[in-house]
RNA sequence: GGGGCCGUAGUCUAGCAUGGUUAUGACACCUGGCUUGGGCCCAGGAGGUCCUGGGUUCGAAUCCCAGCGGCCCCA
């Protein structure tokens, strides 16, 4: 079968594939002279921008202010949240200089918002009435990241959404959990992204936080991808914020507060990886940049009619899709095939002198490589059932692989077994974070958490240590 | 933190051990022609601080030193 370039397979091969292919697609060009920083083509801005529309819409209609705070904040400011800059000092960039002076007062740039907005929090809120306060933004974050670096995974610079609300009882904050929860799953269903829903091991929660739920997408190199994750954060940053609301007796109180982020590019990367094959990216229709492409495949002495045919269709499909005529006369057909498979375009309409002659068009769709001929007069409605098709199938296929992905596990070697035949481990575990560290040491793979969205009961023993189990956990490598 | 590998055109790469003419090839790019139902073919063209600096030498992509950059493994 055809590849990429040189028989690059995606499951056996991940990084090359990966690497390959969004340089070549115009997603993103890695050759900016910086490590960690990546230049975001008009592909990859494309495919960001409708991810990110869709959520902002989601946030937006469930009451979240759309807001944008400064990138930078003060050491002090930075410090005040004792476990939050214990977590995060040592991967944040720090301007000690401007101009020729050198500051007095240190200048963190944001590794994540919240000693920046909760001091805004601190004056807005005041009252039970102005809670539930709800607001995102839609910004770069930067952190010195020392691990390697991969385009879309594993940035210094990348883009994310992280909202923050704030709640007169805890009560209401779980509520909210449930909210958030449920915002960025539809999200992540609509681009048929698979994942783990997985609450954090104690120790690896957020810096800060009460406890941490998190989304683990699959990766074909068997590593999860943490798309996004959702903080609860009880008290702890309202008191060393000092952020109060009176209550209805005229009491006051401190505010239970949120912070949840959703990392576009890691999104992104989910997108590619899961859907994409052999022969490039399969893109769901509802971001495809291109959703219909059309190829002419003229003959000598025909060029005429088929190529009228086509912009005949083609005037028709651009006032619904995303639809581009392939005209080029320099390049064959078979060419153009590759290059539009390589983009993801979801279904591609051939058009030569027979179907010119049968008023017909032959449709081809790319997550199964199949023709089909359709009449021109319902061009529109075959497009439209095999988008959904597509998106089925998509959707379908991914969750399958997810499920082959994670396998039960009863020792330590067994979990080491699964994790270099690229899966992810289902085991039983003590809770101690010593058993954690242990099969990290000896297996190779992380403890990622346990279910949030059902309840997984365990039955046995922790496979480390071999005391009763008190929750059923994956593990995965990360990135 | 420890160890290893590698920097040659837009991309990938040969050459380096054993220094020697004009730095190899493929893809991509430009011009013209031919073709067009899966990456076709023919002819021509352009593109290089061989990572940087220093050293050895009659002569360095090649050897030595330093720096910068990248990748991998282990902790």
């Amino acid at each position: 079968m055809a590849a990429i370039a040189s028989a690059i397979n995606k499951f056996t091969n991940f990084s090359s594939w990966f690497d390959e292919l969004i340089f070549k697609t115009r997603i993103v060009d890695n050759r900016f002279p910086v490590k960690g920083f990546i230049v975001y083509l008009e592909n990859g801005m494309f495919l960001l921008e409708m991810i990110r529309r869709r959520l902002e819409e989601l946030l937006v209609e469930t009451g979240h202010k759309t807001m944008m705070f400064p990138l930078v904040t003060t050491d002090e400011l930075f410090a005040k949240e004792a476990e939050h800059i214990k977590g995060f000092s040592s991967e944040v960039f720090v301007i000690e200089k401007a101009g020729n002076k050198t500051l007095e007062k240190k200048l963190i740039i944001r590794p994540t918002s919240e000693t920046i907005i909760y001091p805004m929090f601190k004056l807005w809120i005041r009252s039970h009435a102005d809670l539930p306060f709800k607001i995102h933004q839609t910004v770069n974050v930067y952190r010195y990241e020392t691990k390697a670096t991969r385009p879309l995974y594993r940035a210094r610079e990348f883009p994310w959404n992280e909202a923050h609300t704030a709640h007169a009882t805890a009560a209401e904050a779980e509520e909210q959990v449930r909210e958030a929860i449920t915002i960025y799953s539809k999200v992540l269903k609509e681009l048929g992204i698979s994942y783990l829903l997985l609450k954090r091991p104690d120790f690896d929660k957020f810096a800060g936080a009460k406890y941490s739920i998190a989304f683990d997408a699959w990766n074909p190199d068997g590593k999860v991808n943490q798309v996004a994750t959702i903080h609860n954060l009880g008290r702890n940053f309202s008191k060393v914020f000092e952020i109060e609301f009176e209550q209805k007796d005229g009491s006051r109180a401190l505010v239970y507060q949120l912070c949840y982020g959703f990392g576009f590019s890691r999104v992104l990367a989910a997108v590619i990886a899961q859907h994409g094959d052999d022969r490039g990216c399969v893109f769901p229709p509802s971001i495809a940049p291109v959703q219909v492409v059309i190829v002419p495949i003229p003959f000598k002495g025909y060029e005429e009619p088929i190529m009228s045919y086509c912009k005949k269709i083609h005037e028709k499909l651009a006032r619904i899709y995303r639809c581009v005529m392939d005209d080029r006369e320099d390049v064959t057909p078979g060419e153009k095939f590759y290059h539009w498979e390589m983009l993801g375009v979801p279904v591609r309409i051939e058009v030569g002198p027979k179907e010119v002659s049968s008023d017909k068009v032959t449709l081809f769709r790319r997550d199964t490589l199949e023709r089909t001929e359709a009449d021109l007069n319902d061009v529109e409605t075959r497009i439209e059932e095999l988008m959904t098709k597509i998106f089925t199938s998509l959707k379908e296929r991914s969750a399958r692989i997810m499920e082959q992905m994670t396998v039960d596990a009863y020792s330590v070697d067994e979990v080491k077994k699964a994790l270099s035949e690229r899966k992810i481990a289902k085991i039983e575990w003590c809770g101690k974070e010593e058993c954690a560290l242990k099969l990290k040491e000896h297996a190779g793979g992380e403890v990622r958490g346990s279910r949030f969205d059902i309840a997984e009961v365990p039955q046995r023993n922790c496979i480390v240590c071999g005391e009763k189990a008190q929750e059923v956990v994956y593990v995965a490598k990360a990135y």
